[in-house]
RNA sequence: GGACACGUGGCCCAGCUGGAUAAGGCGGCGGCCUCCUAAGCCGCAGAUCGCGGGUUCAAAUCCUGCCGUGUCCGCCA
């Protein structure tokens, strides 16, 4: 609570230097309390002991006679222990604030190579990215969503030949025996397209070296910037790229520009930048022609040589992400890249160079990948969960819920609340777990609508917006009144929301927000239990306005997660 | 083999810029709908924080060794 420190630690000083106390090293050691019953904030005192000769206890009491403020405090064993005043939380809590964010900020996330449709391990980017973005636009950011399109390079150029090469009879035959297409997605653009790929990539396994060469031309003229190849190749991701942002779009997830990889190498980027390169100090060249730098002399462990350009003079992937990098960077003040964890050397060479050519370093959110139960998700051998089915499988288990809980709606809004259910608690299922920690996809887990879940805090809002409805009027937040327990712990929790919306910004770390949204949720559902609004068809004017202050949070926050915020279930 | 992550009750997970009895959820057991939506609320049981050392007044948290899991170690993307 750190609109409750400010006035604490001004406090503390003169108490501190009091008795003798050197420095506002205590300043780190002043932080939130441990359990709810020991207060907000918490300072312990083992720390003073030594410089005063006096035990922790002793020293604790003393300072507790002496501080009185807008807070209470309690000696503990060792511990000063400051809880906020309930008039006080209320006067912070029902003031309206501004939200602090000012910076431009530039998110680059999904990027992922248009060959197929999502599937549940890679929409852990996607719906990272996402709600980083949205959390930060709630922080009061300027945010840009960028998806990097890989329109160069082997896999389009797999896909770009099969499509000039076979025809729809060709890949019908080539893909029997293999599962076929859900009818479900049929006519789905990623999901018909992918079979050229996968035909082709089954062809290329029988080591056939004339479609080598073929695919190989292509390949080089693409990385040489060859305007037809790449309008061929764009033309044979497109179809793909579409599909993939329909069912990200039906996650919420949407972009504000795609920046093609070919821009760099046909604006002449890559060029300049290899040349800058090649005069640095820890610059090589290896027999052949090729290009690198020696990561080593500057402290990179394991693989040292980082090669950026082949011995053909042509550039790498690694090679043309820096010069987007630079392109980057001059349209934001904050840069952050969602990446799995697969790239992380990837990532540390290119920040390297970056800095050995004088450039900002991006934040980087590294996640570890969604496995199955039955192990890696894998395209070839068909073990894997597309998202578009996750999601049509979420909205269907939703759909027999509302029936069964809300029989007597009708069909259309059974349709919304069910789609609403299904796509939140998909997002919120990912969005919770700490983005370094490996993730097991359980369909269990993904569509459980209970506890720890987005319809969870989705029907704490709907509460609130029901009573909203009863009252019909917007609430008067100067309103006073009685403070029970369950309100006094809901107004805490509402005074940290700033500082764990904040956090989470900061850290980009989804994670923290979405525990936060749950901590609200639980705390208006204590709240909603014993502090009724409407009793006996009268209005409680203050409970209202903690309700409506509680409301307002709830659904910005949700908006800020992906959740969709209901009226509604 | 080397580098980088992760390892917390039966299962999932928070806490890890060191601080007090390790917070939730699922599952289990027991309660609460004449009262603003019970997708909710309340209670009970359940943890040698992977294992061993070290630093410290204080270690789940920092350092180190080992074990387990994952990822990377392409002049691929």
């Amino acid at each position: 609570m750190e609109i409750l420190r400010n006035i604490i630690e001004s406090s503390l000083e003169s108490a501190l230097s009091d008795i003798g106390v050197q420095g506002d090293f205590w300043k780190k050691a002043l932080g939130p309390s441990r359990e709810k019953d020991q207060g907000d904030l918490s300072l312990p005192c083992f720390p003073f002991a030594k410089q005063l000769g006096k035990n922790p206890a002793d020293i604790a009491a003393e300072l507790a006679s002496a501080l009185s403020d807008d807070f209470e405090v309690a000696a503990t064993g060792g511990y000063l222990n400051f809880s906020a005043k309930s008039d006080w939380l209320v006067a912070n809590v029902l003031t309206s604030t501004k939200m602090p964010g000012s910076k431009e900020v530039l998110i680059e996330h999904t990027s992922a190579n248009p060959n197929g449709p999502f599937h549940v391990g890679r929409a852990r980017n996607a719906i990272l990215g996402d709600t980083l973005v949205r959390l930060n636009r709630l922080y009061g950011n300027n945010v840009k969503a960028e998806y990097y399109v890989d329109d160069m390079g082997k896999q389009v150029g797999v896909m770009a030949w099969s499509l000039a090469n076979l025809s729809s009879e060709d890949v019908d035959r080539i893909l029997e025996g293999n599962d076929g297409i859900n009818p479900r997605w049929k006519g789905k653009t990623d999901h018909e397209t992918v079979r050229w790929y996968q035909a082709a990539q089954l062809l290329r396994a029988d080591g056939n070296d004339e479609i080598e060469t073929e695919i190989g031309k292509l390949v080089h003229a693409s990385e040489h910037g060859d305007d037809s190849v790449l309008s061929q190749f764009e033309q044979a991701y497109k179809p793909v790229l579409d599909g993939m942002l329909e069912t990200l779009s039906r996650l919420g997830i949407k972009f504000d520009t795609f920046t093609k990889e070919s821009k760099f190498v046909v604006d002449g980027s890559v060029s300049a930048l290899m040349e800058r390169l090649e005069k640095l100090d820890i610059h090589g060249t290896a027999d052949n022609g090729a290009h690198f730098l020696d990561l080593g002399q500057r402290g990179l462990k394991g693989k040292t040589e980082f090669y950026y350009r082949r011995g053909d003079g042509s550039s790498l992937y690694a090679t043309r992400d820096i010069a987007y990098h630079m392109w980057k960077w001059q349209q934001c003040d904050e840069l952050i890249n969602v990446l799995g964890e697969d790239h992380k050397l990837q990532a540390k060479q290119v920040g390297m160079t970056l800095q050995e050519l004088g450039e900002k370093v991006p934040e980087v959110m590294f996640y570890a990948f969604i496995k199955l139960p039955e192990g890696k998700m894998s395209t070839r051998r068909g073990n894997v969960v597309f998202m578009d089915d996750l999601l049509e499988e979420a909205k269907a288990q939703a759909a027999s819920v509302v029936k069964e809980l809300r029989g007597e709606l009708d069909s259309e809004l059974i349709e919304t609340i069910s789609e609403a259910v299904g796509v939140s608690a998909v997002r919120f299922n990912i969005t919770k777990v700490s983005p370094d920690k490996g993730f097991t996809f359980r369909w269990e887990e993904a569509l459980s609508f209970e506890g720890e879940s987005a319809p969870f805090i989705m029907y704490s809002h709907t509460r609130a917006c029901s009573i909203a409805k009863r009252v019909g009027r917007d609430a008067v937040m100067e309103s006073r009144g009685e403070i029970p327990p369950a309100m006094h712990e809901l107004l805490r929790v509402m005074a940290c929301h700033l500082d764990k919306l904040g956090h989470s910004v900061r850290e980009n770390k989804p994670h923290i927000f979405a525990f936060h949204m749950l901590e609200l949720a639980t705390a208006y559902n204590s709240f909603y239990r014993d502090c009724h609004v409407i009793v006996d068809g009268v209005v409680n004017e203050f409970n209202f306005a903690v309700s409506e202050k509680t409301r307002e949070m709830l659904r910005n926050g949700m908006i800020g997660l992906g959740i969709i915020p209901l009226e509604s279930m």
